[in-house]
DNA sequence: CAGTTAGACGAACAGCGTTCGTGTTACGAA
DNA sequence: TTCGTAACACGAACGCTGTTCGTCTAACTG
C-alpha cells in the first residue's frame, strides 16, 4: 500500500507536498521566489521532479489557490439571515485570498475555478442566496459580481496588508501623483486630492463593508420582484 | 528643434511609439508576445534601445493602460442625471479595457494607477458622484468599487470576447467541472449545475448592467442618508 | 570647427518553464 | 526468490525572459 521514501530522511514526493511546500515559499519569500525551480530547491530535487505531480505551473498555481479556499463548515441558508449569511461567506473568502500575500494575484490569473473547493463555495453561496428567495438566474450573476469584488478587494487589499509592495515605492508613487495633479491649475483635481488619506490600511475593512452592504441591500429590495 | 532620424527610413524612437508599438504588438499577437525583445523587434532594433525611454516593462505596461483610456469627454455632472452619467463612465472603461485583448489583464498587474488619464477618469466619476449628493468619502468608497468591479469585468470578460483564451481548453475544463460536481449525490450541487448556460458572451453586457444597477440604485438610497 | 551628450545597440548575465533521456527504485508475477 | 515492468527521480539542455554594461555614433551647443 504505502511506497516509502528513496533514502529514509527525505520524505516522499506527492501533489499535496508540492502545493504545500510552494505555499510555504510564497508566505516565506513572496510571488517572485515561487518558480518551479525554487520549490523543487526547498524539497532538495530537480525542477524535473515536480513534473510527475504537476501538469505545469498553471496547475501548481490553480492547486495552491484551491488549497487555502479549503474551509468549512457552511451555513444552513436560513431565510431569515440570508444576507448576514452571504456577507459572512464573503468575509471568509477574502480572508483565505489574503491569509497569505500573493495568492490573490494568483487567484486571478485563473479565468474560471474549477477546484473542488471553489465549486463548494460558489455551491454554498448561491444556496444562501436563493434562500434569500432570489431566483436561480439572478443567485448567479449577483453571486458572479460578489465573487468577481471580493477576489478583487482581496488583491488590493493584499498589497499593503504585507510586506508584499514596497512600501517606499507607494509613498513614491503618492507624491508623484500629488505633485501631478497640483500642476493643474486649482479646481482640476477638487475630489481626487483628497483621496489618499481615505485609502489606508485601516479604512480596508470599511470600504469592503460599505461596498457589500450597498450590494446587498440592493438585493434585498429585489428577492421578491421577481 | 527636431532631432530627424539616424538613418532615413527609420523612424526616431519615442515613449510614444515604443508603446503604440507594444499595444499593436498586444493586439496581433497577444499578451505573450508583449516582451521587450520583441517589441525592439518590431521597431527594427536591439532590447537595450527600449530602456532610454521606458524605465522597465512595468511603466510599459503602466503606459500602455494609461495609453487605452485616453479618452473623453467627460460629462458636466448633473444632478437630475447622475446615475446614468455614472454608468456611462463605467462602460466607456470597460470597452476601453477590453478594446486590445489582454490589456485588462495587463490593467490588473498596476496597484494603484497614478497615470495621467486614470486621474482624470477617477475624477471625472468622483464629480458624477458628488453630484448625486454623495459626501466626498462615499463617493471615494463608491467609486473605488465601481472600478474595482469594472476591472474585475473587463478582466474576465475580455478572455472570451476575442481568442485570448482558447476556447476549446473553457469547454474542457467546463466539462471536467460538470464531471466532478455530478461525481456526488444528486442534490449537492443543485444550483452550481445549471450556471454554465447563463456565462456565455451574450450575458455579459446584462450581467455587467445588473451588478452596476444594484449598486448605483442603492447609492441612490444612501445619498441623502448622510 | 571642437566639445559634449543623448540615444542606439551588441553582448552578456542570471534566471525562467519545460522537455528529453537516463537512471533508479519498488512492486507484482512467475 | 528472481525477473520484468512501470512509475518516479532528476541532471542537462533548449529557448526564452528582463535588465545592465560598455561602446559607439550622431546631432546639438558654443
Amino acid at each position: 500500500m504505502s511506497r516509502p521514501r528513496r533514502r529514509a530522511e527525505k520524505p516522499v514526493l506527492s501533489q499535496e507536498l508540492v502545493v504545500k511546500t510552494a505555499l510555504d515559499l510564497l508566505a516565506a519569500e513572496g510571488l517572485d521566489a515561487v518558480s518551479m525551480r525554487r520549490v523543487a530547491q526547498a524539497l532538495e530535487t530537480g525542477p524535473a521532479s515536480l513534473y510527475a505531480h504537476v501538469a505545469n505551473k498553471e496547475e501548481l498555481h490553480e492547486l495552491m489557490v484551491d488549497h487555502v479556499l479549503a474551509f468549512g463548515p457552511f451555513p444552513e441558508p436560513d431565510p431569515a439571515r440570508w444576507v448576514e449569511q452571504a456577507k459572512d461567506l464573503l468575509r471568509e473568502n477574502v480572508r483565505a485570498l489574503t491569509s497569505v500575500p500573493g495568492i490573490a494575484k494568483i487567484a486571478w490569473a485563473i479565468a474560471v475555478p474549477v477546484g473542488a473547493n471553489a465549486l463548494q463555495q460558489a455551491e454554498a453561496m448561491l444556496a444562501v442566496l436563493r434562500a434569500g428567495g432570489l431566483d436561480l438566474k439572478r443567485a448567479l450573476y449577483a453571486a458572479d459580481a460578489l465573487w468577481l469584488y471580493a477576489k478583487a478587494f482581496a488583491y488590493e487589499g493584499a498589497g499593503w496588508q504585507h510586506g508584499d509592495i514596497d512600501l517606499a515605492e507607494q509613498e513614491e508613487r503618492g507624491k508623484r501623483m500629488v505633485e501631478y495633479m497640483t500642476s493643474f491649475p486649482p479646481g482640476t483635481f477638487p475630489n481626487l486630492l483628497g483621496a489618499g488619506e481615505h485609502f489606508t490600511e485601516e479604512t480596508a475593512r470599511e470600504r469592503f463593508e460599505f461596498a457589500i452592504d450597498l450590494f446587498l441591500s440592493g438585493l434585498m429590495r429585489v428577492q421578491d420582484g421577481s
